[in-house]
DNA sequence: CTGAAAGCGCTTACAG
DNA sequence: CTGAAAGCGCTTACAG
């Protein structure tokens, strides 16, 4: 900055108040100041163009504005759904949202935790939390963590916010069972966030019984290119995949029409998410549809009321079947 | 939290040293103290599960580690690829990104910028900018401003890191002289954010006098396709379109899809900003590629060394034309 | 190599 | 309705 911004003492000193009375004036109290008090105190801010430090602040109350929410991949558009849609919800708070990227990785996650510590975030949002003892730590020690979409493990207490995978997973193998589809392919997401498992598991009990080729990959289009290009190249079967999320979907669909295998007639391709850009650029993909401008209310009411909601409370949204072309 | 967690003076008293002491072990100058002292901190810190209070460090060095970003749109997946570029960067300074969105509103926009003032931000970067009186305040009174892809007006003295929106507009103009593509559409973007008008200009210019039909939009995916169903409905012509970004090609692409309209041989379609996702999802679209990952490092380089970077000073990124299907 | 003390910008219980 | 004063968690110049 040019020069150091004005403090609450600056203010006092040109408006002949106390900084006492320039406190309440910023923080919601003028019920109790005279008339012209309050118009000397606009005044006076208004000349020296002061705006209350939220350092000071925090530091005084003891608390932030600040939210951080972890991603693993903010650039995939249903994770930036829900960013969206949690950042409104919070700035309807009057709280800011910190986005930060671990990236599917374990160490990257307690490098954020251990800054989101360091910031006092008032919550820390985990998207696809990894399992690590620093997550463990944070979780008995403190009560404001919630994890989105997947939960790391059954025994970590912290409010969940997101559908239920496995019934989504079941869903998709009844899906897949009843339209006799064959060769069943699970190109799942990484093992270590347990939505992935869950989505798995489910789908093979949907299945009940069929036996299925199992790939890992991580949650990009990439990856799901490269698993694809793989098994397709047995053209002696037909396969009926269900991928971990769009994003691999979309991975899927480009490696079947660089080989010009025909979906869904050579190849059935179900996703998960449903993001918004399905509609218009993939209007194809049959998929999981994930509400994600629900995650933002449902998680500020979790902000709001960390007492209400015991640890461990959880909200599950719902899901649908999505189906259009691909499968 | 559960309880509030430990200060300076807890590991302090624990470790039987001053809080000087601890905290020249948390600020990078253990190398004065002695070895048997260090690790007498440690071991009190780890005990206690102590981490530094960004607020306390902050409000004592009058600098935080946040920086605020304002994009117009996190879920536009070009912004998101720009925003994961900055935030990435960002983080190897040990700064936090605060992402914020302005929805291409001046009055979002002066809130934000508001709150950024509040939280005493390292730095603001606004992608796509609005001129209002309040930025051009900021801007006037401190330097820690950073115009991301658009700028809002020439004599607004604050560094940009972007690439030549008239040059760009030129060029696709100038594409669609050679080709002699017929009746030029320009869907551009918002009046108000000066990106949108350079682009638009220089498309002008390209075409060097043919008439152009000009039409404002929201850089939305539903934005443009109203307006391709609304032009589109004259099916004497064939047209040719130049969009403001890649998602208002997106909708008008699905406007032609719906009105069996072909591309590119009834339809040229033209984007601008070429985000990742055009290359799995939408392989059809020609458009401007602009270079999403360079934004984070220049901007990095800015906030870095705000002196060299004298106000003004600009980082001109490059683009290219980058031709599929549809033009 | 280490510590006592001042002070960063706020808020609020207390007193008037 | 308003103010003086204490204190939130840090860092650093100064002194030793």
């Amino acid at each position: 900055m040019t020069k150091k911004p004005p403090t609450i003492r600056d203010v006092a000193r040109l408006s002949g108040l106390s900084t006492a009375t320039v406190s309440r004036f910023f923080s919601g109290k003028e019920g109790v100041l005279a008339p012209e008090t309050i118009e000397s105190v606009r005044q006076a801010a208004q000349a020296l163009g002061y705006t209350p430090s939220e350092i000071g602040r925090s530091l005084r109350l003891a608390r932030t504005s600040v939210v951080m929410m972890l991603v693993p991949d903010a650039t995939n558009p249903f994770t930036a759904d829900v960013a969206a849609s949690v950042e409104q919800s919070l700035n309807g708070l009057g709280l800011s949202m910190v986005l930060a990227n671990a990236s599917e990785n374990g160490d990257q996650q307690d490098r954020l935790l251990a800054d989101a510590e360091g910031l006092r975030a008032r919550a820390v949002i985990l998207q696809g939390a990894i399992d690590t003892p620093r997550l463990r730590e944070m979780a008995a020690r403190r009560n404001n963590l919630i994890f989105v979409n997947r939960r790391p493990a059954e025994d970590i207490s912290v409010p969940y916010v997101g559908i239920d995978n496995y019934a989504a997973g079941v869903a998709v193998g009844r899906y897949f069972s009843e339209r006799g589809y064959q060769n069943p392919v699970a190109i799942h997401g990484p093992r270590p966030s347990s939505g992935s498992m869950e989505r798995l598991q489910g789908f093979l009990a949907g299945l009940s019984g069929s036996s299925v080729l199992q790939l890992e990959s991580s949650y990009k289009m990439e990856a799901g290119y490269q698993q694809a290009k793989n098994f397709l190249s047995d053209r002696s079967r037909r396969y009926s995949v269900f991928c971990g999320n769009d994003m691999i979907a979309y991975g899927v669909y480009r490696a079947a029409a660089e080989m010009k295998i025909r979906v869904p007639e050579d190849l059935v391709i179900f996703g998960f998410d449903d993001n918004r850009l399905n509609e218009w650029l993939a209007p194809w993909l049959s998929t999981v549809k994930v509400p994600a401008f629900d995650f933002g209310p449902a998680i500020a009411r979790l902000i709001e009321k960390p007492n209400e909601g015991a640890r461990g409370k959880s909200v599950i949204l719902p899901f649908k079947l999505q189906i259009r072309l691909s499968a």
